[in-house]
DNA sequence: GAAAATCATGCCGTACAAAGACAAAGAAAT
DNA sequence: ATTTCTTTGTCTTTGTACGGCATGATTTTC
């Protein structure tokens, strides 16, 4: 089977691709990982980190939190234990559009 | 007319009182005053504040905003200008827009 | 005289970034 | 081949800049 390698998506990524595919500082990365309990790299047994997708997609749900929402740490991690359903954006969106729709037409039915 | 005073609601509240009704400390106000456009007191001549209901709300949702929901003061400040429709109490755009989400409501509930 | 104001400065924690140290992986030289 | 050098990537630890108020100091208003 010619190719075989460049055909099957990687298991682990190391820092540095992650940081990169981020476009991130590796620093940064693993402050996050101390910071986040759902960053949990497996390491190596020098103590590199090996990244899993679900870790990146988790570094990238923190990123967009921290940097593009305006979350501080601690606001960030609260907002990810407080919604599971955390890597579903569009219902997350519903929930909470339907949130306000239930308080609007509760003022509108006066 | 006795105690005419005591159940007419006040215009304006002095820091003093908002500061003890949100048990926020009142540098912690002026420091948001400045840093919030949407909380704009009146001030007498020589300067003091004069806080209106829609003032104190206003302040009320940046304390949860940022004591509660962990956004830091960029984050709360971005997060007001995306939702502008919280803070515009004229009631005939309340109306008119209470009158779209009733509609988008009943295409939802199918 | 208690409470308001405006400065200025102080200060403490957050959120990284830089520093320093070590390991692995080639080239180059022996 | 093995040693040495250099580069690159990773680690942990420590430093630091800035955000977010708090605290005077001083003056004026209620």
């Amino acid at each position: 089977m010619p190719y075989k390698d460049k055909e099957i998506e990687k298991l682990y990524y190391t820092i540095g691709e992650v940081s990169s595919m981020l476009n991130l500082n590796a620093s940064q990365i693993r402050f996050w990982d101390k910071q986040f309990e759902i960053i949990k790299p497996h390491k190596n047994k020098h103590g590199n980190r090996l990244f899993t997708t679900k870790d990146i997609e988790a570094i990238a749900k923190v990123n967009e939190l921290i940097n593009e929402k305006g979350f501080t740490i601690q606001g960030a991690r609260q907002y990810l234990e407080q919604s599971p359903e955390m890597f579903d954006d569009k219902r997350e969106q519903a929930i909470a559009y339907l949130r306000l729709l239930k308080e609007k037409l509760s003022l509108l039915q006066e």
